[in-house]
Parts: structure tokens; C-alpha cells; sequence
DNA sequence: CATCGTTTTAAACACTTGTTTAATATTCTT
DNA sequence: AAGAATATTAAACAAGTGTTTAAAACGATG
């Protein structure tokens, strides 16, 4: 222990950042090292291989990607109220984390990678927030459209995630401007919230 | 010209396979020459390079992604039975190339790659149907919400490409079969169409 | 200071990468 | 059938891959 940023730490950092904007094929051990400002024999050190490496990269980024849902579901408020948090503060965390569900989503596309880890932990923890309990009862009770957890959840990814993910290709499509994208997104957020909000919990 | 498949063919449907399921990056020349059943100098042979081999693939795929909306778009329907039209087309046809979404958005996520190419063609295709015509028309008529089109199409494809993109992750998440995350992409689909068309063309 | 365990390095390992070459086989033309 | 054009092959190229090794530099402890 030296400094505030040991080595370890560092190849950690770069490897994260190069894994996530490259994927793991996409990039090479020497290249990770490289950013980090390290030897390449390093890595293997503190590692023991870029697969090792990757996979506790991997497993944060999917913390990463679970975290935000967790906190606001615990909250303690009417449910419709927690939707409109979640989207908004889902916007919010992949604005600052775009790379994360391509991430995700590539390497679980991978064969030999991460594919039959235990991914069930994290419906678990989302679980102990009760947020599953409240949307069954609100179902039971006529507040909530029914429908089950595996739509609710896609329905609501597929309108944060997508617009996040498919940027340069939207961006190429329309011809548009980062900013400019970035202030769609601003505008498709509103959109997206009034009409999952509309259709999960209609009025009348 | 000799048999019904030339050598040149062979290589192309090879190298699409290969490209498509394991990315530009997640495979070699060797590969998709091994796939064709070929010499690997065969591959630069007739396309000189695997960047010159990927973009012919690359370019053919993104016209497969936008083919079956511009045919739908085409009909001469009212909006809404379009719309719905276009959701069930979509979902048969991404059933059909799964891999085509996260393929498209990933090499367009690859600096190097086909970024700045002239994608706004497809979207001069897709105006060509008067598809757009059509929107501004109803929205002016009020019969349909007002929107701008970088919305209307991410609304659209959200909903249709991530629960395809997603899949693995899905089914890991929530622990299912193939065949049951595919049992639940047909009740996913009517709830979207449902959402969708409830949102853009609200009664009363 | 000498010795120990830990950290870091340069170099090498065997293997794969994309691409090229030069020789061979095949097909077409006359 | 002879020769020209095309198609296919095995082999080589230099550069890059993940990983290992063995030596050097470092830091602490005696």
C-alpha cells in the first residue's frame, strides 16, 4: 500500500473504461496495460489473465447496471410516482454510463463468456425492495394493468436502454449532432414516461 | 460461372454468418474462409481485404433492417392499422435475424467503422413511402399525438429490437427457456402494439 | 547493511492475426 | 491440343496475441 491509487487499482480503472468501450475482443492485454501506464506482464500478475480480469470487470459493470433500480424502488411511495423516478433516474445514469448496456448485453451474446453465471442474484435483490409485491397488489386492486414481471421489466428497459444504445446509429440515421441527440433524449424521456405511466396505470 | 453457388458467393454467405453472430472484431479471415470451406487467400482473392469484405456484408445487412418497414409503409392503410402491421412484421422478421440489431448497433458503436457513411439514404427510402406524409397529416388532423420523427422511430424500435437484443440477458435474469422467453416475446408484442398504438393515436 | 518478500521489468514463448507471393490447377479461347 | 486467363493452393511474411520466465528494482524487517 503507497499511494491513493495503487497499481492494482489502476489496471483495474483502465481496463474498465477499455473493456467497456471496446468489449473484450475488441481490445488486447497490452493495450489495457498500456492505458493504465503499467507493463503488460503486470495484469497477468495481479490478475492471472485478461479472461480473470474481465470477468471482474464484467460483474461490476452489472452491479453497476442493476444499482440505480434497486435504490429507487426501496423508496417507500405510490407506485406510479416510483415509475416516473425510475425513468427519470434511469435516463440520468446511463447519460453518464452509455456504454453500459451495450456491454452488458454484447458479452452476454458471447458463448464462452458469462452466460451461465448466476444473474438470478440480481432479480433477487430487486426483489427485497418488495417492488414485485406492490405491482401485484396494485394489479390485484385494479390500479395497475396486469401483466408479468418479465414484460413490466422489458417494456421499461426497452424504452431507457434503446435510445441510449442505438445513439450513433440514430444519430447517423437523422443526420443529427451529439447535442442535438442528447436534447431528444430530453424530449423522448417525457414521452416515454407519460405513455408507459398512461398505459401500466390507466385512468378510468 | 460454374455451379449455382459460385466461390465468391460461398465466401460472402460465410462471412455474413460469421460477421453477424461474432462481430467484425470477434472473428478471423481463417474463420470465415474454414465456413466457406475455402483457402483463406481466396477470401482477399475476390475481396481483397476482410475491412473490404465486412462493409459489402455490413451494407447489405443494414438494407435487410430496413427492408420490411419500407414494405409495410408502402400499403395503403389507415395509420394505425400500419402501425400495427409494422409491429407484427417487425417481430416475425427479427424472430427470423435476431442477430441483426445488436450487429448494426455494435459496428456502428466501432470507431474505424461505417460511421460516417451515407445512412441518411434509408431514411430517404423510408420518406419515399410517404410514411411521413402520412404522420404529419394526422398529427395536423389531430389524430395523432404530435411528435417528431426521431421520437416516433425510437418509440417503434425500441419496443420491436430490445426485447430481441436482450434476449440472453432476459433469460438469464429470469431464468427462462428459449422457448419460453420466445412464448413470451408473442404476449410482449401484443402488449406493445397495444401501448403504442394506444399512445400515438389516443380516442376521444 | 544484508536479507527477505514483494513489485516491476524486459525478453521470450508459442500461436494467431491479416495479407502477399509464387507456384499449381483449372477453365476458357482459339 | 496449345496457350492464355482465371481460380486455387500451400507457404511465407511481419506484426500482434495472451502468457510465462527469469532477472532486476524496491521496500520493509532484522
Amino acid at each position: 500500500m503507497k499511494k491513493d491509487t495503487t497499481t492494482e487499482e489502476k489496471i483495474k480503472e483502465a481496463a474498465r473504461t477499455v473493456f467497456l468501450t471496446k468489449g473484450f475482443e475488441g481490445c488486447s492485454s497490452r493495450e489495457i496495460a498500456k492505458a493504465a501506464g503499467m507493463n503488460v506482464a503486470l495484469v497477468n500478475y495481479y490478475f492471472r489473465s485478461k479472461s480473470q480480469l474481465f470477468q471482474l470487470i464484467f460483474k461490476a459493470a452489472m452491479e453497476d447496471f442493476m444499482e440505480s433500480m434497486i435504490y429507487v424502488f426501496s423508496t417507500d411511495q405510490p407506485l406510479e410516482d416510483k415509475m416516473r423516478i425510475f425513468i427519470e433516474r434511469e435516463y440520468d445514469f446511463l447519460a453518464k454510463h452509455p456504454e453500459l448496456p451495450n456491454f452488458i448485453i454484447n458479452e452476454m451474446n458471447r458463448e464462452e463468456a458469462c452466460a451461465s453465471n448466476e444473474h438470478s442474484v440480481i432479480l433477487e435483490k430487486i426483489a427485497e425492495t418488495g417492488i414485485f409485491n406492490d405491482c401485484q397488489k396494485a394489479q390485484a386492486e385494479g390500479k395497475m394493468r396486469k401483466m408479468n414481471l418479465i414484460s413490466l421489466t422489458l417494456l421499461v428497459m426497452s424504452n431507457c436502454q434503446y435510445p441510449i444504445m442505438a445513439k450513433n446509429l440514430m444519430q447517423s440515421i437523422h443526420q443529427l449532432t451529439k447535442e442535438e441527440y442528447d436534447e431528444q433524449l430530453v424530449l423522448h424521456k417525457g414521452y416515454v414516461t407519460e405513455m408507459l405511466v398512461q398505459y401500466l396505470f390507466p385512468k378510468q
